[in-house]
DNA sequence: CATGGGTTTTGACGCAAGTCAAAAGGAATA
DNA sequence: TATTCCTTTTGACTTGCGTCAAAACCCATG
């Protein structure tokens, strides 16, 4: 652990309407300045938090790529998902005081620590702050809703480009390409996250691309075709 | 809708361990008999809230089961979880002021209705009822992950094994049998939640009745064999 | 107690995805 | 530049579950 002692502003990080409630007054504003303990800063493959460790904060992204992943003793792993800058993390952890899965860093990060009881504290004072967790972590509930969906109805195929779209409309969110993005995680990890094995996820991509829907270089990915990944995903082919 | 206008308390529920924090005092306590505004009956088949309906409250369930599920425009239907008295549904509605799947009482059915701002309101004055809240909260996104490694990674037994064992386990909290439970739900709805077509879920009890794990007959069902049936969850035969 | 609609079971067959294996490609290191 | 390790792709084969269909069963209702 290397927590480090730079003194860290909400109010003016340009990440803040990502992680942040909007419309505060100045007070609240000041108020929130509180929340941040300290940046963390993890490197790749680091892990930001494990499995049975004690929970004491949500993470605040800023800058880098995690993955959560719950590993049981029989050796099955399954990735829960991905995060990226603006993101939060850990709520897992609040149920039962400690962290049930791991967040590993895809690629070196920082993050916010924000210390649970202080932000129960100042919740209980600034109400948008008070809404704002309740809407994170219903948000969290509604993602997780659709990822049943998806691992409970859909092909690979369908599961795949429900991935990329996802990805592409995040990052899109953020400033970045529509059509272009580079994966942090392996084929691997993506199957995990969609219920597949590696090798459907190498075939997929193949099949994709001559279809003409996307073009993938390793890691990078171009879509082609966004509306027919669209309708996949929607797909009314073959619809039950 | 037929809101009731009896006069609810918490304070002398019977449930109240299962909904509400434990160990408040007598004021606090006092406090919270604000927060249920009416009880609400729910007929076997009626909805407690839709897709797309304004979110307004969160509902604590008194008697009745309930399952939620998410219904997409090209016909497929998923079974994202299945509530039991003391349990809490509709916080995937606050994210976005509006509901995004449906709950469906199983069987004739009684709740608590609690205005959301009401609960976010004491939450600011009672501390161990905002600490509840996310708990609530908390503990349904592990619920969904443990889903999520269902769905991604067990095949058919396995699935069906820890889908027996977590509602025995419930209703056993509840002060019902650790190995009878009457199932309220028809395969169909087993197969959604479990990402399996009913065929594979009636057959998959077939074989756990020829194996001697359990006793079906009907909707009643008899666990034989607990510990077999935890053996196929954490299998240690194929780990991979 | 006969009728009808929904649910459940069982069988036969097909296919999507898993498994196993080998080779190729990239990136990091000496 | 050669070496090593990890990741990705592709092929051949297997299999668990889905699909389709028919029959049995259950309960409600008249």
């Amino acid at each position: 652990m290397h927590p480090e002692a730079i003194k860290v502003a909400c109010s003016n990080c340009n990440l803040r309407e990502l992680c942040m409630p909007v419309g505060l007054s100045e007070q609240d504003l000041k108020r929130l300045d509180d929340l941040v303990a300290v940046r963390r800063k993890v490197k790749r493959g680091d892990t930001l938090f494990t499995n049975g460790e004690k929970f004491t904060s949500l993470y605040a992204i800023r800058t880098g790529f995690f993955k959560t992943c719950l590993a049981t003793e029989d050796g099955r792993d399954q990735v829960t998902g991905f995060q990226m800058a603006g993101e939060i993390i850990g709520l897992d952890g609040i149920v039962n005081d400690q962290h049930s899965c791991d967040a590993v860093a895809l690629e070196d990060a920082e993050v916010c620590v924000m210390p649970f009881d202080r932000i129960e504290e100042i919740s209980r004072e600034v109400k948008a702050l008070q809404h704002h967790v309740h809407k994170i972590m219903s948000r969290e509930i509604v993602r997780e809703h659709g990822v049943m969906l998806l691992l409970g109805s859909m092909r690979a195929e369908e599961r795949l480009a429900a991935f990329l779209l996802n990805l592409v409309q995040r990052l899109h969110a953020r400033g970045f390409s529509q059509s272009e993005l580079v994966l942090r995680m392996t084929r691997e990890e993506i199957g995990s996250y969609l219920g597949l094995k590696l090798e459907t996820v190498s075939r997929t991509f193949s099949k994709f691309v001559e279809e003409g829907m996307v073009e993938v270089k390793q890691r990078h990915v171009r879509i082609l075709n966004t509306e027919g990944l669209q309708r996949l995903v929607n797909n009314t082919i073959h619809c039950e």
